[in-house]
DNA sequence: ATGGCACGGCAACCGTGA
């Protein structure tokens, strides 16, 4: 099975883009994250051209998840469990042959003072209590998406991000070491442990062209999960199109 | 050098992102 996530920046403006990288990948599941967009407006069309239909978690201007899928899938979750009413649309859950897939849009916490972290924080508090409830359920799971966590010096190049932001700051680093204490396996540095990897380059200063990117884009996988790792890649050449998204591509291949 | 660029909303810039 292969599942892709992928921040896309605004779903209507990267259709094209992502139509072609459906139509060379052919990924079971595509992981959308920042859609930008309400159901109503999400470019379906495009996509079930491509042979895919689409699960939507929508929102005007801001976040926004979808699921694009080959087969049907169940709908599991359509916000993170313990989420407060009416909150921001950041999390759908879909399960395809017995693998539940969780898509994640975690809260930046850079914005909005010490409140913003928090609320940081404390979604990532709630994704740790879902995933103990999975384990203990003993299911089998990835938990993928645009987590806004660098988890090491060793994921974000030098001069990228000051030492203050939220993306890097122990807090995060910590909640982010938390899930993977729970026995959940980060899929990328398992198959490429010492590899300099990003899966963003922000839009400003040449970052792309000065290779100063950040690895915030992560799959965790439950224990089998990780034993079918196949293999893990970062479709890097995305970032280099006419009008990129700022994320690139995380590709997971699992076996069995 | 703490700003640069891009997005949506909505019709001039502004909030947000990372």
């Amino acid at each position: 099975m292969k599942i892709a996530t992928w921040n896309v920046n605004s779903v209507r403006t990267r259709a094209a883009l992502v139509a072609d990288f459906l139509a060379r990948e052919q990924p079971d599941l595509l992981l959308m994250q920042e859609i930008k967009c309400e159901a109503h407006q999400f470019p379906g069309d495009v996509f079930e051209a491509a042979g895919y239909r689409a699960a939507i978690v929508g929102q005007k201007s801001y976040n926004g998840v979808a699921v694009l899928s080959r087969e049907a899938v169940d709908i599991r979750e359509r916000a993170l469990p313990g989420e407060a009413e009416g909150s921001a649309s950041r999390y759908i859950e879909v399960e395809l042959r017995d693998l539940i897939v969780g898509n994640l849009y975690l809260p930046n916490g850079n914005s909005g003072g010490d409140e913003g972290f928090r609320a940081k924080l404390d979604w990532m508090g709630k994704l740790h209590d879902h995933a103990a409830g999975l384990l203990d359920a003993d299911r089998d799971f990835m938990l993928a998406g645009d987590y806004n966590v660098c988890p090491t010096d060793a994921d974000y190049a030098k001069g990228a991000l000051a030492a203050t932001d939220a993306l890097v700051r122990p807090e995060s680093r910590a909640a982010f070491r938390a899930l993977i204490w729970l026995g959940l396996t980060d899929a990328l540095r398992a198959l490429q442990p010492t590899e300099t990897l990003y899966t963003f380059w922000d839009y400003q200063a040449g970052a792309w062209q000065r290779d100063r990117g950040l690895r915030i884009d992560h799959a965790l996988v439950s224990p089998r999960v990780s034993e079918r790792l196949e293999s893990v890649v970062v479709a890097k050449g995305e970032r280099d199109k006419v009008q990129p998204s700022d994320h690139v591509p995380v590709v997971v291949v699992i076996g069995g």
